[in-house]
DNA sequence: GTGGTCTAGACCACT
DNA sequence: GTGGTCTAGACCACG
């Protein structure tokens, strides 16, 4: 795992991201144990304290658990992971419309637009 | 206009987005006066520093102008503005292209969920 | 005469060193009348009050001396023009040379830095 | 470091003038950490806000960057330091050729009057 | 009345 | 202790 951070939002919350990510996206399996906050921090090249505190944010969320003395896990509540993914995928989907309409695209001028752009992709 | 701030993010930063999303959107026309420092301070319920620091920052971005002693102004170059709704765009729609591949949505999925999502808007 | 103005500092000091200038390097030639202060603003396109207050300045300075009635003239005193061509000249000089030498150029670098640009434009 | 300010201009933007030549003189070297915000507002006995002004213009210029939490930095990037040394360069001279020729030297004349005074400073 | 600058002082998140 | 944001309130030059 590879984790990048810019300066201007705190890296807590950059990292928390990422993680989360890799988690409904199915890149870390459900149950998966995940490297110990050392571990992280080292990877990441940050402060300890300051993994501890996106993982704390994690465990409340339920998307990971701690066992006792051995670690923590990804959650294995798969119902739980597809529901936060769809909410992020609705989520994002809803802000973009409202971002291009904001914009002042209407409906028809928004998938024209995406389309194109996306199709671009695509063929990558 | 209407002016809405959350605390998670500066307000100035939100001001300033607004106000630019007014200018790119063509709900303020070239060439239209603001109004006074002090009278959006009073409108958006904050501190006339606040308005001034984010009025500052879109007259960097030549987005306004000022004429000494008689106020602020939308900019007439209508080039300019385009290329920031296009930028916008563009940025927009390719941060939602990315958010969805992250999550593990293939280029198709995407397009296919966006039209879902998309056609409803599009038959209000 | 033309008049150029920019938004960054005040109409009247910019105004006051253009007709200064106008003066002291001869364009305009001592004891010629000025145009009165409407012709001025119009010509310039400001308020009249602004072009008073650049006056008044300049008669402060004995550049220019108010007959009652008649109107406004360069001063006819040809010493106190060539003072202050030279002054200026001076103090031109002065800050060019202290500026270079701020930004690290030593004596000969400035010399050299110099007649390399100003050859150029001699030979235009 | 030193700083002296006039009331004539404002201060932060005197003091932003003083800290870029530092930087593009190569008196404070490229990576360098520099004062706190607070201290530089000590030191030059002025307001916290005012220094901070100053330095959010240096930071949009590229000249410094910010590292959260952990203080402002010298850019590191030495083609950009040199690049506006040689713009600084390039406008004093340019300017300081204009005024000189407005003033009704021609450029033979200013070369002269130039070297005179440069002539003296070189043998100090 | 307009924008611009500045101060004093406060609070916050982050590491 | 660091930078960042924000407020309240003041003063100024300008036209």
């Amino acid at each position: 795992m590879k984790f990048e951070f810019n300066n201007e939002r705190p890296i807590y919350l950059q990292f928390l991201e990422q993680l989360e990510l890799n988690i409904i996206s199915g890149q870390l399996t459900p149950g998966e144990r995940l490297p110990s906050v050392r571990d992280f921090a080292l990877q990441a090249g940050v402060n300890p304290n300051t993994i501890q505190k996106a993982l704390a944010e994690l465990e409340a969320a339920k998307l990971i658990f701690t066992e006792r003395t051995n670690g923590k896990y990804v959650t294995t509540d798969q119902k739980l992971i597809k529901k936060y993914r769809e909410q992020f995928a609705a989520a994002k989907t809803q802000k973009y419309l409202q971002d291009m309409s904001d914009l002042g695209f209407d409906p028809h001028e928004i998938i024209d637009y995406f389309t194109k752009k996306g199709v671009k992709n695509s063929e990558k």
